[in-house]
DNA sequence: CCCTGTGAACCTGTTCACAGCG
DNA sequence: CGCTGTGAACAGGTTCACAGGG
């Protein structure tokens, strides 16, 4: 695969892919770029676009497929019924996330949980069991696990990073604040909502100052 | 304000601002763009830009001068030692938003939080009493509030962004997976880790065959 | 005629090259 | 000479205009 998709287009993938399922949990098997565009509020020129990306598959005058793409956009995506991850940090937003039904229902699943705090190892949160955080490369070599989520308080974050990459991991979606240093063939993904609360911040300050 | 700044450079202003203040709290009164630029992993030429976008404020042969722009950052962003807001849905995520210190840090406060579940209200989370939703309009109104994070269920996420919407909500900050369909002058900004993780699933699996 | 698909034009943001100040 | 500041070149994405199939 050498031609990779625009970055953006991606994370239209996946908006694209919900409304699909949407659509197919409706009944409804064909959608005009235009119909939606109007769901999505997403251009629908950017639409066809982004969908002619990833091959010819609309009907001319009467629409896309709704199954077709959903099943084109998984492979796409490299979404599978199951994809094993692990968590990083079972502090407040680390259980939130266990808890969340959202990312199961993708297919990704919390399969292990990880912290240092000997009060909560043991304990079973969300049918997951917690371990210590020695035990990651063990776990993650045993069941395969290429993603990671991180939600460890700021100062741990580099170092549990580390860990992450020693035992192998190529994935990590990383909720901390800090800038985490790993080799390049390791992606970072960063996921940081003081950086959304100020950015939407500024959105709502500059709109009135202008 | 005419010249509104590019939107990535404002995200990256956050960053800035971030690592600005480490670097005070460490005594350092100036950085160079290129000192910067190996602590983010930003190009330096990049950081020269976008702080020129905010005015002339480096000294060359010196670097940038820390304290001034933490303060400049902070004006350009409209951040204020206090900013507040209000949290709807107190679920899993709710809950973790409002034990999070990372906003606070930031000056933004929670200072209302509602849920339409009887159980919940009137209970107090991290100093803040669960109210019901009817009580939004009244309490938006009487603190001046203009930026609201909505954490409901997808169901509800609509109908809790009209209220938000009818009590004068500027800003919303949305966890949920919706498309909230607001009037233009209403500000909203998702943030959606299911698309993070798919994101990053796509990155890890796309290295890997190129 | 509705709707897709796509090259071309456009625009926005990033990178480069280098002028110029301390 | 170190480092900023910035116009100019470049790259990546989006929007447009329209060709062409059902």
């Amino acid at each position: 695969m050498k031609n990779r998709l625009p970055l953006p287009t991606v994370k239209r993938l996946s908006l694209y892919l919900r409304a699909f399922e949407e659509l197919d949990h409706r009944g409804i098997t064909h959608i005009s770029s235009k119909g939606l565009s109007e769901i999505l509020e997403i251009p629908d020129t950017q639409i066809r676009k982004d969908l002619s990306f990833i091959g010819k598959t609309g009907r001319r005058g009467k629409g896309y497929p709704v199954r077709d793409l959903i099943q084109r956009i998984r492979e796409i995506l490299g979404l599978k019924s199951y994809i094993p991850v692990i968590l990083v940090g079972v502090g407040n937003l680390g259980s939130a996330l266990l808890a969340s039904k959202l990312l199961k229902h993708r297919g990704f699943r919390i399969v292990g949980a990880f912290d240092v705090d000997v009060s909560k190892i043991g304990k079973k949160f969300c049918d997951v069991r917690i371990q210590d955080d020695s035990k990651i490369p063990e776990f993650v070599k045993e069941y395969g696990i290429k993603l990671a989520i991180l939600t460890t308080p700021g100062e741990a974050a580099q170092h549990t990073a580390e860990i992450l990459v020693s035992a192998g991991i190529s994935g990590i979606l990383n909720f901390t604040p800090e800038n985490l240093s790993v080799p390049p063939y390791v992606k970072v993904h960063n996921v940081d909502f003081t950086i959304e609360m100020e950015f939407l911040n500024y959105l709502v300050n500059a709109e009135v100052l202008e």
